[in-house]
Order: C-alpha cells, then structure tokens, then sequence
DNA sequence: GTGAAAGCGCTAACAT
DNA sequence: ATGTTAGCGCTTTCAC
C-alpha cells in the first residue's frame, strides 16, 4: 500500500505544485516573521499535507533550525522511585512545553553515566537535566555544553559553574528529622548512609552527628552503618542493625527508597518475631 | 574559550589534513564495509578528533543513515508505577544495545495519546513501543509505521496486524486471584474495575464473574465498583466498598496500583476505626 | 507572493 | 588508500 518512506516536503510541493520553500512557509507560519501566503496557495498545500499524510522530519528540521526540541535527562538509578518521580514531572512539563526528552538512567555506574551524558549531547539536545552522582568524570562534557550555550540544570551538586542548580538542603532536612526522632524520645538513633559515593551523605551525616551532640547524646559507630543506595543493600543494612547486642530503636534512612527497604526488614523481623512467638506457645 | 558550536567534521578534517570522507571513514571503521585506512592517517584523523573534542551530530548521522538508533516508548500514565517499571526495563535494554528512547507519557488522555504517538514518528524512531489505551485514534499513525517498515511492539491488544504484541494473560490471572481467595473462604468479594476504558477490564471481570458462578455463589452489581485507574478513584471506590451494609471481606482490584491504593484505604479505615474505639473506652 | 539555491553535518557511491 | 560528489529533508536568505 504505502511505499517504504514517507512523504516528504518535496512531495507535498510536487503534489500542490508549488515550491518547497512555500510549503515549508505555510507549515511554519508563525506571527512573527510571518511570510506572506495567498489564501488559494495556503489551502492547496494543506491539502496537500492531507492527502498525502505528509509529517515533517523532525531530524531534518533540527539539523536546519539548529534546535532539536529534545531535552535530555539523567538520573542515577531506575530501580529508585524517587527518580522516576522526579522524571514524570520534567516528563510532563516538557509535553506542555512541546518538547521530547530522552531518558537515560546510569545504574549507578560511573562510567555509564559519563557515556550517557555524551550520548546526550551527541543527540543534539537543546538542554540538559541531570541528576549526577559521579562528579567529575562528567565535567567536561558538560563545560562543553554550556560553553556551547546549552541550558543546563543541575540537581544536587553545584559542580559547575554557570549553570542552574536544584539544591535540596540536606542538612536541614536532616536536622528536622532528628528533631523529630529525639522529640519522640528515641536515644539510639542509627543511620543508614546509603549512598553510591561518599560525599553525597555527608549533609545529612552531620545533620544527624549535631543533633545528637546537641542532645547531649553519644556518637555509637555501630550505629552508622554505610552501604549502597540499592534496596538490597539498604534491607540488609537494617536487618544487621536490628540483630545488634544493643539495637537502635529509630532508623534515620538517608532517602525514601531505602525508608521503603528498611521498614520492609523491619517488618519481616517482627514477623518472624511473631511466628516465633507462636511456634513457642504451640 | 570555546566558541559558540561544537566542531564538526570538517573541523577535524582540516585538522588532520585529510578529506571529510576519511575523517568518516575512520569513524565507522566497522568490521562489515570496512574501508582500508593507513595507520598513519588513522592516527593523524584520532588526534585531530582528540585535540577539537569532535563528537559526530546524531541528527546528522540519523538523516544520512536512514536509521536514528532512537526507540520511541509509550505509556499510559506516569503515576503508576507498573509503567514506570515496564519503562525500566525497555530503557535497560535500550542501552545495551546503544540505543536512546525517547519517553512518552500520555496522562491517559486520548488526545495526548495521539499526539505523542505522532511525535515520535516526526522524530524518526527506529522502532516504537507503546502501551495504548485509547486504540482506535492511534491506527493511521500506527499503520504508517508499519508500512515503513519500522519494528512495533504493542502491549496489551493486538489491534493492529503484523506488529508484535505483548499480550498478558488477564483472564488466567484473574482466575489464579479468584481460586486463591474463595481457597480463603472468602464470599463476598469486591470487584474494583479502575481502567481508563472499559476493554480493559473485560478479561479480568470475565474472570471474576465465572469464577463465582462455578463456585455457585451469586454476583452482586453492589461489588462491582468501576471508576478511572488513577490512585484517588481506587482508593475512594475501596472506602465506598468498606461502608456498605453488607461489606465485602477481600478486594479484588484490577492491578497492582490499583491494589495499593485499595490498601491504603483499608489501613486507613482501620485506623479510624481504632481510634473511634478508643476514644470509646476512655 | 513565490521560487531557486545554499547550507545544516554527515554518509556512501564512485573516481582517482 | 584517499578525495570528490551527491544526497538525507528541511529552513532561509535573496532574487524575481
């Protein structure tokens, strides 16, 4: 039925019998710099465009515009739901704003991440959003982008200058959280760093270490337990703490996902607990 | 320091004092078609690569080699989670064998289904994978890109011929859920239909249905509730389940989302219902 | 008002 | 073994 490629511009001017150039004035009329177009020429190529299912090639008008409409996303871990929420939102601004994104996630791996953020910039990208973990192997690229004049925001690290920068304030989220805890009485408060690169915990580290200083309270290492930003990891983690001699009665998990893992281990704790509890009585 | 374009292949020719073919040439040095190349030159054409930091326009590439290496993914919903996973696991893949997706999501609207679905055909994508929900809108588009030859996966229907298709097997599954609960001794058992459009919940409420009818207990509308697949609606449908007269002792929700939705409210129902006894006794 | 032609950055015949 | 040339599909001056 059809042929093997679609229609392209020249078809449409072949088709109207007009020129390209008129057919591409019509397609972009824009207010401004709006080319003049007779009403008979316009509708011609509009039939045309009907007739023959007739999209424009979104590679080509790129290439000629200078620019592709597509953004570019980075984020560290796709298994983590607060990426993929933080993904949904660009996601959906992006549509308002007519432009595509291209995702890529690095899986926590420091090298995918560098290769991910050329693949990026390599696809011509308009702009970029990333959620870097490993620092500075992405720096280059990314000086070369915003050399380049390519918008770039970055979350949570100011590693660059010149560019715009999403920063959470760890520390007094940290703060607040302990706040918390200690309010509700909690003495051994443990903290699980779970973190792909050591630098990315420390707010929230000394959050938790002056707020225990503050309350007066000592420091257990044991109570700090350090690991990867995975939900494996973070399960684990919790478990160890929980079989100490002298476990913490709190769990300040450094993120929402690994907030998800601990409390599942504890509750699988509780239910074996129970069933052993039951099997005694029995 | 830099100027205002990332150079090009011309730059690095120029560089390396050799034609723009050979820069090329040495670039896609792939084993298949591989075209003889001194080392000499070789070197001079990597080096002059290295020194301009040149990395080729994917744009560019994509036009002239008629392939964009970009795969174009659909889903219905960003909230949900189900899909964000399904997009996971296309995204994994998708680097592994060095492509990009390009995501789309469509807030389960049909309109914004068809649009997305025409911008990732404006943007050339190599291949498209999509979970639609509002069929019908999409077929002119989805039957173009097929006639073009481009690889199609659908999922959930198989609305359009020689396309692959994804199709999971709902009324089995219902059936496994239904066989698992009245196992339990459940009798009334509440059907929550949260889709977008009604096809999508036949198979599993044929499933419901048959499963009380082999099990000789009667069907009653009351516990059929249908509403939209969004969070809010399975959760007030499940609220409105619990306050009948006669409520029903297990849930049967359409998906996973759904469920956890439907479990919120039950945990949140029972709270309450705590704290009214309590206030009871004190 | 409309068309011709150059060019965006690259690839792929075809010459040499 | 390397260079020349003609596109890929579109936009955009600049003539007419």
């Amino acid at each position: 039925m059809s042929t093997k490629s679609r229609p392209t511009q020249a078809d449409v001017a072949r088709e109207a019998g007009v020129s390209q150039a008129t057919v591409s004035a019509v397609l972009n009329n824009r207010l401004e710099r709006a080319i003049p177009i007779t009403e008979e020429t316009r509708k011609r190529v509009l039939e045309a465009v009907q007739k023959l299912g007739y999209h424009p090639d979104a590679r080509a008008q790129s290439l000629s515009r200078g620019r592709s409409d597509v953004i570019g996303l980075l984020i560290p871990d796709n298994l983590n739901p607060f990426f993929w929420d933080f993904a949904r939102g660009v996601e959906d601004v992006a549509y308002e704003n007519q432009c595509s994104i291209i995702l890529t996630s690095t899986g926590l791996n420091a090298e995918r991440e560098a290769h991910c953020l050329r693949l990026l910039n390599q696809r011509q990208t308009d702009g970029l959003i990333l959620l870097p973990i490993f620092r500075a192997q992405l720096l280059d690229e990314l000086r070369a982008a915003r050399d380049r004049g390519r918008p770039v925001v970055l979350y949570g690290t100011d590693m660059l200058e010149g560019v715009d920068v999403v920063l959470p304030d760890n520390y007094a989220g940290g703060r607040a959280l302990m706040a918390h805890l200690l309010a509700l009485g909690h003495q051994r408060i443990a903290f699980i760093q779970a973190v792909a690169t050591p630098e990315l915990g420390t707010a929230r580290l000394r959050a938790y270490r002056h707020a225990l200083a503050e309350a007066g309270l000592p420091e257990d290492p044991a109570l700090i337990y350090t690991c990867r930003p995975t939900f494996e990891d973070a399960h684990a983690a919790t478990l160890h703490l929980l079989a100490l001699p002298d476990p913490p009665t709190a769990l300040f998990a450094i993120n929402d996902y690994t907030a998800t893992a601990a409390l599942q281990a504890v509750y699988q704790k509780r239910a074996a607990r129970a069933r052993r509890h039951i099997a005694r009585r029995l």
